[in-house]
DNA sequence: TCCTCGTGCACAAACGATTGTGCTAGACTA
DNA sequence: TAGTCTAGCACAATCGTTTGTGCACGAGGA
């Protein structure tokens, strides 16, 4: 059915070393006459023969796939991310192996060995959880990892992510500009950097106009709809003076719209809403959300970059193994000023 | 660095024979005394022995691999489709090579060849345009081929798709339930069995009701958003006396929506939309949409389950080869009665 | 005529697994 | 004691490539 290169040598009348260099372009290095790499060539063709992709990975110690792991596939982020990595991938001739964790980190690391078992020349990893150290081990076997989105601090990885201090900053400045002072903030999963670095970037703004930041008024323990849905109801029953919410993702700031309606209160009238996190369509939705975007294919194309870069084992460690993408405020309509009362 | 079987076999005073056969307990079979298979396991233990599966592969012509083509994998539609048959490639202990064709046929056959060299044991393809020429040919040449969502007419490749002629006359009924007669069709790509089965349902329920379909009605040449946004405009115009928009895709509604409010004419009180397809958040859009879901877990399931029944070579021809799975009407608030005037 | 040299190839060893078969030494039988 | 049997393993081929090296043959110079 398929057909080998000892078939093409066959046809060809030569031996399948000649065969291998005349097809690889290697003929004139090894004094292979042009008559006879036309010839093989010929048979190439005639037989519709394609080298055996596994039997190169062996011979080579190279099997051109790099593996991604994503908590949720089904997430527009993710997705996002992992479509523009496979497209920078691909562009350089590679393939990429995608894997699901949902969101949990056994299946993260049974899916990561699977990965270094099919040799995988990098990993692209948007890690579940706060441990790293089953990555840091698969790096210091051989396979190089790079963090996507959610990296975490004193990880010597190399990671990129986005500019979550500066987005924070500039989100909760919105807000403060319109007078708001209570602002309820619905956090994603604790101890990750980006959750981290975004709790930063709102005590800082919050700092530049003279208020504390309050600690009671954060809360959730994911990045999900549920998480923001329960934070947010939560919060509206502790803290009746909270004016505005900043939601730290898209589904949280959904579970946050879904409480409010629940709770009756109007947005942006009643209750203002910004989110970290953009989404398709977000400016169609009830209540058009303000949001800071990630620059999504950036950060798949960066860490695809990364990745590639080190499967070819550049060693040229000069380069920055770190990179934070700028993120963009997209105003739309879930933000009013506070009413003075 | 990475330990091989002879290493292994050296560190246990075997040879590789005996300890390929140890660890892949085929000891008894071949009479190894339990001493050395235990000998030949707690060595490759200490050596942290992880066979390298691009050897395996060679040797076993199985790769483990099944290959994945969508159009674009940010579309939600199409990255859970990916999601839920990784989740089942993943479940037999297959790996899912994922592709993105970016729409364009060109891209699709060039990423399908090096799937095929890559020799994975089957493929799972969202097609892009009308041929299938290319895709018999894979078939044939002994990749089988699955085809999900997009499939064609008169087309013996196994295949997985909606059940599209009975969804659409369910959202036709909606609308004609509540009286609309003139319903604007907003289609995708023309050609593709999921828009001709569409617009069959669409006038079979039509003709429930002594309606004849009226070809001039009907617009659009893609399943994106642009193409229902131009074809909502024109038809806006070209047909004053529409009452309802049936759009064929989350995208095509959207576009519609946006042509909606570009036109001044509120929805669902001016005009009623049905969109087939669902999206997240549908319900917290800023209208509703009523929407006829399909089961896209369920057609990636299907599909892998397809895929790996053919990969494995079963040979039991009886197998359905075709599955049309259900789909559900999510009711919302898109859809209003015409008002008499 | 003999030696040298370059051209044009073929041979064979890898890569790391799996698997059919052959060999040896001890136990057992007669 | 000689012959048979079997347990317990090792040898070697194989999957389809790539690549270092060796060999033969003809041309050219002295």
């Amino acid at each position: 059915m398929v057909t080998t290169l000892s078939q093409v040598a066959e046809k060809a009348g030569v031996s399948v070393s000649v065969a291998s260099r005349s097809l690889n372009g290697h003929a004139k290095a090894y004094r292979i006459s042009d008559a006879t790499a036309s010839r093989v060539k010929e048979a190439a063709d005639q037989l519709g023969f394609r080298p055996s992709q596994t039997a190169r990975s062996l011979r080579l110690k190279k099997t051109g796939l790099v593996g991604v792991v994503v908590p949720d596939l089904s997430n527009p982020f993710f997705a996002s991310i992992s479509q523009s990595i496979a497209l920078s991938a691909e562009a350089e001739g590679y393939s990429v192996i995608v894997a699901d964790s949902r969101e949990q980190t056994e299946h993260e690391i049974r899916l990561l060995h699977q990965l270094e078992d099919r040799q995988v020349e990098a990993l692209v990893v948007c890690p579940v959880g706060t441990e790293s150290k089953h990555l840091q081990e698969i790096n210091k076997r051989g396979t190089p990892v790079v963090l996507a989105d959610r990296t975490f601090p004193n990880c010597n990885l190399a990671q990129v992510t986005s500019e979550h201090r500066v987005g924070a900053a500039k989100a909760t400045r919105l807000l403060t500009a319109q007078g708001h002072r209570v602002i309820g903030v619905l956090q994603g999963l604790p101890g990750t950097l980006p959750n981290e670095q975004r709790l930063s970037g709102h005590a800082e703004a919050l700092e530049e106009i003279g208020v504390a930041f309050d600690p009671s008024l954060t809360m959730g323990n994911n990045f999900t709809e549920a998480s923001g849905f329960d934070s947010a109801k939560k919060l509206l029953v502790d803290r009746p003076d909270i004016t505005a919410f900043f939601a730290f993702s898209t589904p949280n700031a959904m579970g946050a719209l879904r409480a409010a309606m629940e709770s009756s209160r109007l947005v942006p009238d009643d209750l203002s809403i910004v989110a970290f996190d953009d989404c398709p369509y977000a400016d169609l939705m009830s209540v058009p959300l303000t949001t800071v975007r990630q620059d999504v294919d950036r950060i798949g194309q960066l860490a695809a970059e990364l990745a590639l870069r080190a499967a070819v084992g550049s060693t040229s460690r000069k380069r920055k193994r770190r990179h934070d993408v700028k993120t963009r405020v997209i105003v739309r309509n879930s933000i009013s000023s506070v009413r003075h009362s």
